[in-house]
DNA sequence: TATCCGACAGTGT
DNA sequence: ACACTGTCGGATA
């Protein structure tokens, strides 16, 4: 269960009649404990309280229904009870159906309220459902109830409303939740007249069979529509007329299209209910994210559940410009007229995210700000001053139509909460009315606008042109910033979308960003998009840019085909953090990892590299987010060394049928099939693992007849050409041609030296292996077939491990290992005759180190914890032998290694033979 | 023709 | 549920 599902259960429960002897089991299946679980504990062979009526769970809850107004008694009785500490209980729980007190016995935090408001503290126990490690939703209950509740009405909606779900439709939909959250919110922070007055004007003046709600709300949007001494003449009645009780609102929020939907007596109830929440307790930064999901059909199962975090956030604002600010402030310290300069400097500075979905990393940005500023303010003795950052210099593009609703509505919360904060309810509700008209939200395609219109450079008018002419100009964006002289901040997290998966339209997105450039855009990630634009925007105004992007970005063949366009660009990494797990509360859990990447035109200062939190200065940082100087190590075809061809292991897809486990093989050798129609099928898993896999291998262009006389054989040969021709790929339906082979079939004549495509990243060595004439490599694996054992020792090499790990693409973070970039590039010295028979020793004692340890696995050798002694001597002998060969002593560390290979690989491509080598390569 | 990559995917604890 | 670690196939050069 989630968060927001056992929200749901909770309130349920709370309100359905209390029933004392049920209620400890109702409240444990709230939290989603199983029905067997619960079984266990009703029969009492799991239930070790010693309370009469108690119930306990082991390590989690020990809850006790307690008589009437006896609650404190019997949480101090559930306190002191033994089995509490001897089951390890983290939680105490006692009601009568009335009074509600629990406690958490580590932290010693309680809760002590009425019962039928204990879902209101749903998050204190969330711990029970094994949702702990992310404290911000324990801190986020009531957007997570909103969000939940918001989500039941919106469907309940479109139920009674059908029409209202059509696509010209949903932004009247989106833009009436808008209208309805503010309206929650400005009736409980005395925005309107009386604390849940729009919620009670509903429930009074609708009637109870809901026939009539929407015209109730209309009538209350049309008020909030229009100034008061309109109103008589606008014919709105009395009851919503008045303009201390409902003002007057405006700013494009209540104008246009004043349709409301209709409300059956079940949505009107959602309706009354959602308005009894206490909407003080919105957070803007959060509530945003997860209420996108309310309007999203995909993402609704995890609703609520895919927000970014707030440290992830500030993991961009903080290095692009947040800090620096705050530097700015420390060094100020109380001269009145640097922070005056200070406050100056921030008024003019604009945030711009164009991917900014709800809005979460604007907010951020701001409530950052104006606590600066709010300090600022403090030091000079005017902590009543209005603020001087305008809420129309955070700017953003969404797509999508709620998500941007919802953005324009969080940065207004937010401007309102952090007035309360900083200067006072008062002074926070004189100036808050009317909302300004300007819509600083642009809903449309990001990468198709032209962000030069949306947000402006200083001191030109630029109206908003679309790049892409069918899109339709958009009347909302032309408002001048106040900015005159201001630095522009971009950031965001756009959305990352490998080649193999984009659509049609954002193909075209991104054909149309890189027009009359010559990069390879079609192998590029979505999001380079984004980092495209933005560094376009950078030449026309001075700018800092930072996004949360895809790993892969600063991997392998990016590295090439991105970075060094965008280098030769002018750009440069001003700051950096290298990969991270990205983590949110799904629990189908969005697993990527990513990095963050600052750039800029900036020619000089220094640059922050992170790593796991830590900072770290450096000169300069490079394509592959490593200290240093700009390196781009190209796919190679051949080897830029004198080193043998490595080939890509045979492509078998659709090949199903080829493929036999143990029981397939021991039939068909049964059935007298020719061993020699069989073999070990390799790749990565197996090489590593020492799992084993056979495929049928038919090399000559017609299968053999004693195999095809075999009716298995030939009916997985059928099996093999029916899946080929059902696939909607040319190149797929070719291959039903020849069914009983893989798309390549190479094969050894005596050896192959092997190495896996994806390994572990852990490992101190590439696992290479050397395997005999009869294995079959697939496409999860690379091969060196018939070479000199000298190529393993130095595939087996620490040197080569430091270079696969720098410059091939990642799986994550795990090692892809690949023969264009690791192998061909790898730079290695002319080899005498002597230094291949004593690199050759190497290799064989690398071997027959492993040997000795049969049957282990590379996997069990090469663990990290435990490789042994004797292999790893081996290593280290191997090393030393190839390192003298490349400097005469071993280096003293990876960094070393990595220098000297980048030096070498720079010399190698730089002298005009290597260049005329390649063309020749290339034209043959 | 051959290779790169996956807001991943499968497995074991 | 989380840690660990590599498949398979589409799209592209």
């Amino acid at each position: 269960m989630n968060a927001v599902e056992i929200e749901e259960a909770v309130t349920k429960l709370a309100e359905k009649p209390f029933d004392a002897a049920e209620f400890p089991y109702q409240f444990l299946a709230a939290f989603g404990n199983k029905d067997t679980t619960i079984k266990r504990l009703r029969a009492g062979s799991t239930n070790a309280s010693d309370l009469p009526g108690g119930v306990l769970q082991r390590s989690n809850i020990h809850i006790a229904v307690a008589p009437p107004g006896k609650v404190t008694q019997t949480l101090s009785a559930l306190r002191i009870s033994p089995a509490t500490t001897k089951a390890k209980a983290r939680f105490i729980l006692a009601t009568d159906g009335d009074g509600f007190e629990a406690e958490e016995l580590e932290s010693g935090e309680t809760v002590a309220c009425a019962y039928a408001d204990f879902p209101n503290h749903f998050g204190f126990f969330l711990s029970l459902a094994g949702i702990t490690t992310v404290k911000q939703v324990r801190e986020s209950s009531f957007d997570i109830r909103a969000t939940s509740r918001l989500n039941r009405l919106y469907v309940e909606l479109l139920k009674d409303n059908p029409a209202w779900a059509s696509a010209e439709r949903r932004h009247d939909m989106n833009h009436f939740m808008a209208r309805l959250i503010f309206c929650f919110f400005a009736e409980d922070t005395d925005i309107f007249g009386k604390i849940g007055l729009f919620t009670e004007t509903v429930e009074r003046m609708s009637d109870r069979d809901s026939s009539n709600t929407h015209e109730v709300i209309g009538t209350l949007f049309r008020a909030l529509n229009t100034k008061g001494p309109d109103r008589e003449a606008a014919g709105i009645p009395r009851w919503a007329a008045r303009a201390d009780q409902f003002p007057y609102v405006n700013g494009g929020l209540f104008s246009g299209n004043m349709e409301v939907p209709r409300f059956s007596r079940i949505a009107r109830s959602y309706l009354l209910h959602i308005g009894n929440l206490d909407w003080t307790k919105i957070n803007p930064d959060i509530f945003g994210s997860m209420i996108q999901a309310v309007a999203d059909e995909e993402e609704r199962g995890a609703l609520g559940m895919h927000y970014t975090s707030v440290p992830n956030i500030l993991k961009v604002l903080n290095p692009l410009f947040l800090d620096d600010l705050r530097e700015c402030l420390a060094e100020a310290g109380d001269n009145a007229r640097t922070l005056l300069n200070l406050r100056k400097r921030m008024s003019r500075i604009r945030v711009f995210d164009p991917a900014c979905g709800s809005g979460n990393f604007l907010v951020i940005a701001y409530k950052e700000m104006r606590l600066i500023e709010a300090e600022i303010n403090k030091r000079r003795g005017e902590p009543d001053r209005s603020s001087e950052i305008p809420l129309t210099n955070f700017r953003g593009i969404e797509l999508r139509d709620f998500p941007a609703e919802v953005a324009r509505l969080a940065l207004i919360i937010a401007e309102f909460q952090c007035d309360v904060l900083y200067r006072g309810k008062q002074l926070a509700l004189n100036e808050f009315l009317p909302l300004s008209k300007e819509n600083w939200i642009t809903c449309g395609n990001s990468l198709r606008l032209d962000w030069l219109s949306i947000c402006p450079p200083t001191g030109t008018g630029v109206k908003l042109v679309a790049d892409d002419l069918l899109e339709t100009p958009l009347d909302q964006a032309q408002i001048d910033f106040e900015n005159e002289g201001g630095e522009t901040y971009i950031c965001g997290n756009p959305p990352y979308k490998g080649n193999a998966d984009q659509t049609k339209d954002q193909k075209e997105d991104i054909r149309k960003c890189f027009l009359g450039t010559n990069l390879n855009w079609k192998s590029l990630d979505y999001i380079c998009g984004w980092f495209w634009k933005a560094a376009q925007y950078s030449s026309f105004t001075v700018t800092k840019f930072a996004f949360v992007s895809t790993n892969s970005i600063s991997q392998g063949q990016n590295i090439s085909y991105f970075w060094k366009p965008l280098f030769e660009y002018g750009l440069r990494i001003d700051f950096a953090v290298r990969s991270f797990r990205w983590r949110n509360l799904a629990t189908e859990n969005a697993t990527v990892t990513v990095v963050i990447i600052g750039c800029s035109r900036s020619k000089d200062g220094v640059c922050y590299l992170f790593d796991e939190n830590i900072k770290q200065e450096v000169l300069q940082i490079n394509a592959y987010l490593v200290p240093g100087k700009d390196v781009f190590v190209e796919r190679s075809a051949r080897p830029l060394s004198n080193l043998p061809q490595m080939v890509k292991g045979n492509y078998y897809g659709l090949s199903d049928g080829l493929l036999l486990d143990e029981t397939a093989r021991a039939e068909l050798l049964d059935d007298g099939l020719s061993q020699e129609h069989i073999r070990t099928f390799k790749g990565g898993a197996e090489i590593v693992r020492g799992t084993q896999r056979w495929c049928l291998w038919f090399p000559q262009p017609n299968i053999p007849t004693d195999a095809w006389s075999n009716p298995k054989v030939r009916q997985r040969i059928e099996l093999v050409k029916e899946s080929r021709l059902a696939s909607p790929d040319l190149a797929a339906i070719r291959m039903a041609e020849r069914p009983h082979q893989f798309r390549e079939m190479h094969a050894c004549n005596e050896w192959t030296i092997a190495i896996p495509n994806v390994s572990s990243e852990s490992r101190p060595y590439l696992p290479v292996t050397l395997e005999s004439r009869d294995v079959v490599f697939p496409n999860t694996a690379f091969a060196l077939y018939d070479t000199e054992l000298a190529c393993l020792a130095i595939a087996a090499s620490r040197l080569h491990l430091v270079w696969t790990i720098t410059v091939c693409g990642k799986l994550e973070t795990r090692i892809r290992y690949s023969n264009t970039l690791g192998w061909n590039t790898l730079p290695v010295p002319a080899l005498t005759d002597k230094n291949k028979a004593d690199l050759t020793r190497c290799a064989e004692d690398i071997l027959l180190a492993r040997e000795a340890h049969f049957p282990a696995t590379i996997a069990d050798l090469y663990d990290p914890d435990n490789m042994p002694a004797d292999l790893r001597e081996a290593h280290e002998r191997n090393d030393e032998v190839l390192e003298r060969i490349y400097i005469g002593r071993r280096f003293r560390n990876d960094t070393e290694r990595l220098e000297k290979l980048f030096e070498l690989y720079t010399k190698m491509t730089a002298s005009p033979r290597a260049t005329a080598k390649k063309k020749r390569a290339g034209a043959a």
